[in-house]
DNA sequence: GAGTCAATTACACAATCGGGTAAGGGAGGC
DNA sequence: GCCTCCCTTACCCGATTGTGTAATTGACTC
């Protein structure tokens, strides 16, 4: 049994296109295709669609507004954007819309369909150049973790402090007086290099000294 | 000009089949292979090599530790973990020591060369796998931002406190004085739910309500 | 024109924060 | 034993933060 896949995208040519070389695999059906999303949940349910390529650049709603809405109605079925733009926002947005890939119009047919088999197998496909953009937000929001020695004391006081602890509310916490939580605190400060309790909770979470939850 | 490997990997067999493998290759030369990667950095170094192929577990200091040293020695060098591994964890610390890549052992040969062609062309690879764990990181880093309702006036403000400044500075600043800044913090905490400044630095950072940089 | 709301300033008061300084006890290393 | 480092407490004092109340201006809406 075939895979039903939608097609989502205005340029005429490229859906139609995109219809006679996906259709020609043994592997996927096209369902059906369209120059917009606006209807996208209500015609992946009306298809009981398994796969959907979809653009991003649409009139109507977007593509990736496309996805969000798609992932609500059925969150099972399979969404890759198929598009020309490669900057970080909408690479970033259609992630978290719940897309399973992201590929460049300029992927060749041949990875195109190998790159949807991979996604229907379990899998998530990205243009190199797009892993790439990934692998750096990636990096860039864990940087490699300096070292500010806090003893063991101190990191729970610091993580007190992040979670909105006053100093007293923390001393009453660690059963120590306010005197002690003052004293580590500004041990904390020197050692983050920081001035202040609301710094150090930016730079705390920030560098991820401590965590959340 | 073949592009020079290096591999790690402490399994002597399977070091041997990489070996064949990648030297059968024309576009590759592998020019040293090694069990343990305690002097990884130099010998990137000494063989001048384009690539590494690196496994984690290992004798010594491990595959992680060692990118971490080759990206320090020559960051050019590109790096693919190659491991049986695929925790959360593992392939979290590798992709932020620096490594361009990610394969499970289970990848076919004709897959792993692919990969390697395609990092040395300037991408990324990862396995489907990984690259579903690195999504879902991705999604779960981002929720649906919940809305507070701050002006414009009210979201700077909240961002230079989130900054490190004081109500002086912040004042200074933003052209009006100190009272003025205390009077929209006071709203501002009131918007967030929280009940001081370190609170509300935590609450901006986690959901996002202001970015750094 | 009345009403709402963002932005602004002012003042007073209490509470908290942050620095400096000093000092004792316990754990571990040389 | 001596030294270092962590944890602890205490006191003083100035600066900062946070709350309450009140009032003015301009913009925008009904």
């Amino acid at each position: 049994m075939a895979y039903r896949i939608l097609i989502f995208e205005d340029n005429t040519r490229l859906r139609q296109s995109l219809e006679l070389l996906l259709d020609d695999e043994q592997l996927f059906t096209v369902s059906a295709s369209f120059p917009d999303c606006d209807a996208a949940a209500e015609m992946v349910r009306e298809y009981d669609a398994d796969l959907v390529v979809m653009d991003i650049d649409m009139p109507g709603i977007g593509g990736i507004e496309g996805v969000r809405q798609i992932k609500n109605a059925k969150p099972e079925v399979k969404v890759v954007m198929h598009t020309m733009f490669d900057d970080d926002n909408r690479i970033f947005d259609s992630i978290c819309a719940g897309a399973d890939g992201y590929l460049l119009k300029k992927t060749s047919p041949l990875q195109l369909v190998s790159a949807l088999q991979e996604v229907m197998s379990g899998g998530v496909a990205m243009s190199p150049f797009v892993a790439q953009k990934v692998f750096q937000f990636f990096r860039q929001s864990n940087p490699a973790t300096p070292q500010y020695n806090l003893t063991p004391r101190e990191t729970v006081i610091l993580e007190l402090l992040v979670k909105g602890n006053s100093y007293k509310m923390i001393a009453d916490k660690s059963s120590v007086t306010i005197d002690t939580v003052k004293k580590h605190l500004q041990n904390i400060y020197h050692k983050l290099h920081v001035s202040c309790g609301t710094e150090a909770v930016a730079k705390a979470l920030q560098h991820k000294i401590v965590k959340l939850e």
